[in-house]
DNA sequence: TACTAAATTTAGACATGACGAAAAATAAAT
DNA sequence: ATTTATTTTTCGTCATGTCTAAATTTAGTA
């Protein structure tokens, strides 16, 4: 399994290339910032492997194989981020680029004991969850911020969009994983929210609401 | 930086190549275990880019920026090898392989965060010094348990030979850097020695005390 | 239904890194 | 000094993964 094989699959598994749902090669083709016909190219090849199902035209879509390698890897990378932020005091927005080097490591054990030393998280430190080494994983209820209504209340449990940018935002405003959010209200001329957290109101614009996962309380 | 153009920067550092010295494409192609016509082309192509001199039937060695780019990946290598023996409870034998993969990750934070959280050891499990961050280490004095003459001690601080297989011998026989041992006898017949270590004698094979590195003592 | 626009694939090309066979240069030996 | 053996290089080829331009299919619209 190359390095770029691995790298189709994660990425067809993030755009939901799962249980016979296609994904097409445009799709695929900028999520990756390549061109079309070098996915073609490629779909072909995994698809020759047995790692994709693949119908020319219509796009792609994982096969049994194509998920379990899919999944190992994405594990892999969420592992490797805990393990950068709780071991190696990286912070949320530092991790990717090097989870994404990192992912590729093929060596079972050394993945195995960074879980066992981190004490089999089942989240990373963006809320995404962590699939266990047979591809278990729960995704946990959650909806946008931008989707509940005033007055409801919620604790954040993800992020959707994972630039620096938008987490170093979140820091620079104190708002992390776990946090309580109200919804107070909601500007009906730019969809901005005022929100209640850590005691105190503050407004965000719709952008930042439509990027926070959040776990409704009732 | 290509991983092929690190690993033939690494294998010439290894071979000697540095200072001038020159190394044969065919050592290279050896240790490499790939085929001398593969080393010419890739030879030609790091002499371009300035990273080994190279004269055509003579052999290679590295620049000043080779060098220091091989001493970077071998620091690498080293510092993820005491981070598997010594945080992830891997044995000796085992680190070799995935360090050979980790040593190609580019991060500079993440390597001096493993530095320092390992406390900036200055040898790796096999008893290798451990560049620091700017190229320096020092070459421990050392020599071969079988270039030492009966009656002499010293303690054991190094292998030659890292194969698993060697590495598990010692185990078994509970030989551990840091050992003292002493030349009881060498056999003529086979230059296997008598050895004392851990207050007991045994008997080791000419071929076991050429792949041992000790400091004498005085 | 016919036409256009968008998405997708094909075909030919390129860069990287490797290989084998044959040619060239160096080293060794008579 | 000339032949022989060894080392090293050159040349053509191949696999991977990518690209552009052109051709094809699908989808949308009049």
């Amino acid at each position: 399994m190359t390095r770029a094989e691995e790298n189709y699959l994660k990425t067809i598994f993030h755009l939901g290339g799962s249980s016979s749902n296609l994904v097409s090669t445009n799709a695929i083709a900028e999520q990756m910032e390549t061109k079309p016909s070098s996915v073609t190219d490629m779909a072909k090849k995994l698809a020759e492997k047995g790692l994709v199902e693949y119908t020319k035209y219509q796009g792609v879509s994982l096969s049994k194989t194509g998920l379990k390698t899919a999944l190992s890897i994405v594990r892999k990378h969420r592992l490797w981020e805990v393990f950068l932020v709780e071991t190696l005091d990286f912070s949320w927005d530092e991790v990717h680029e090097v989870a994404e080097q990192l992912e590729h490591i093929k060596s079972e054990k050394l993945i195995d004991r960074i879980d066992s030393l981190l004490g089999h998280p089942k989240f990373d430190p963006h809320g995404d969850p962590i699939p266990s080494k047979d591809g278990v994983f729960f995704e946990r209820e959650q909806q946008l911020l931008s989707e509940m209504k005033p007055g409801s209340i919620g604790v954040c449990v993800g992020v959707k969009d994972t630039s620096s940018n938008f987490l170093k935002f979140l820091d620079k405003n104190k708002i992390a994983l776990g946090d309580t959010i109200e919804i107070v209200e909601i500007e009906d001329f730019d969809q901005s929210l005022t929100i209640k957290i850590n005691g105190q109101n503050m407004s965000i614009s719709h952008q930042i609401a439509n990027n926070l996962y959040v776990k409704k309380q009732e």
